[in-house]
DNA sequence: CGCTGAATTGATTAACCTCAACGGGGGTGG
DNA sequence: CCACCCCCGTTGAGGTTAATCAATTCAGCG
């Protein structure tokens, strides 16, 4: 792990929301920490505890999963670079903060946030509009439990997945490593996990995405895309990447590659 | 309307999560506002609109509805105290804002929270604490709509309007008006129409909730917080009312009325 | 009185769950 | 090194929930 390992991926995230001077990402490289690991499924942060450190994913995924329903609902997924606890002065109710798979974490005090964010209106209104994208996308995930069919769903998960890894300079390659059980899908995606397997081999017999041994390989971005309905704007990127929903009948998309620049 | 209607509706909803002071009350009272009035499904919010105004909800119901479902899935319901926009610099991407029967809106210049916000701690605490109960009612419904059925949504959903009811003052007797159609109970509950109504039907036949002629009676509570499997935490009332989910055998609860002081 | 949107009902079909069993791979102890 | 075990992935069969389609009733309203 290399030096500004720490500092690096929150930089990275906050650049990707919003547009931070020379001086704002300077605040960042004050940033005290002490990083900490766990093995998949390990609990980061239990159901009412109250920390003043907040916790920043370097490495690997993490979830927020209901305490309260037997199948054990997961209600958000992290990459490397999000603050799954940044607004709460105490963790969810009825919720446990996981790992999926194992990960690496900073454990960051909380004033750090609340300085930083009164020294520079920009990381301000970066850490703001964390918090938005995180309403926005619970309010996303919603719709897709509430009315598209399991497959949809996980096509969707993993879309959505894929792009906030390659926001923060990851899975540039459509690519990225998924430590995840079928039955960890099946939380996310609100099913039982037998059908999970089901939904994953359909998937794969339409040859837009492959899950092997913990790696997942997405063959046909445009395809998923479509099929996941997948609309990124929720994310609010500023450099969005092109969904192709509906790419021109005329040419099969190609765009998806050269609309995308990352830092 | 009498004078100082909508001051007393946003200032019951704060004093709901917070301890307000009377300066803090006053401030309160220094709101500038404008009334509109909305009929059943009006829009009063599209998806990507810019507004320096916010909707405080004084009279009715008001709702998120996505946008890009066939169905118009429902994603948050307010009750009159709620912001449904505090905290959006614009509308989320893919979702109106909407009436559920006749509606009775405040308009806000956004400048006046904020200025609030600066000027009382209890306030700014108040209103982050909004933002928070939102985020958690999010995750709340995801869970239901992920891993419970129909029944249970359809229960925990009369649950919440009940309780949130309640918390200002309204619904005291556990009944309240619901100009929402069954096609809104269904998009909110992600069924279809018609299997909206077989529900409603069976929570009548099991004689703990009666929904007719717009107008909703809870008859049995403690029956239909257990079905509901309704754990009122998430709302972080100050007051919390008892849920009941498992009362005592050897006395049917009766405390949910005593348990209760609203201001 | 007829119109219209909402509620209701029945019948059929599709999606998904549950139970149960089996196979493979990676760890662990003998 | 092998035997064992446990977790995970996989497959099949049967049952349940809910969607869909279609028709009928009901209630408010001009």
């Amino acid at each position: 792990m290399q030096t500004g390992f720490a500092y690096t991926k929150l930089a990275n995230h906050l650049a990707s929301i919003a547009e931070l001077s020379e001086a704002d990402l300077d605040l960042l490289t004050r940033m005290p920490f002490t990083i900490d690991h766990f093995a998949s499924h390990e609990t980061i942060l239990r159901s009412g505890d109250k920390s003043d450190h907040c916790c920043l994913l370097l490495q690997g995924y993490l979830c927020w999963r209901d305490t309260t329903s037997s199948m054990g609902q997961i209600t958000s997924v992290y990459v490397p670079g999000d603050v799954p606890d940044l607004p709460a002065l105490r963790s969810p109710a009825g919720a446990n903060l996981k790992a999926l798979g194992n990960v690496v974490v900073a454990f960051v005090p909380q004033w750090f946030f609340h300085e930083i964010a009164s020294l520079s209106p920009a990381i301000s209104d970066a850490l703001a509009l964390m918090s938005l994208i995180e309403a926005a996308s619970l309010r996303h995930w919603l719709v897709n439990l509430g009315s598209r069919d399991s497959l949809t769903r996980a096509a969707h998960l993993f879309c959505e997945i894929a792009l906030r890894l390659r926001v923060v300079g990851l899975a540039r390659d459509f690519q990225f490593p998924s430590p995840f059980t079928q039955s960890d899908l099946a939380a996310a995606c609100g099913i039982s996990p037998v059908h999970a397997n089901r939904t994953i081999q359909s998937l794969r017999r339409k040859d837009v995405l492959h899950w092997q041994s913990k790696w997942v390989t997405v063959t046909d971005w445009p395809a998923l895309a479509r099929l996941a309905r997948f609309n990124p704007d929720y994310l609010h990127l500023r450099q969005p990447m092109a969904s192709s929903p509906r790419p021109p009948a005329t040419a099969t998309s190609v765009g998806v590659e050269t609309s995308v620049q990352l830092p």
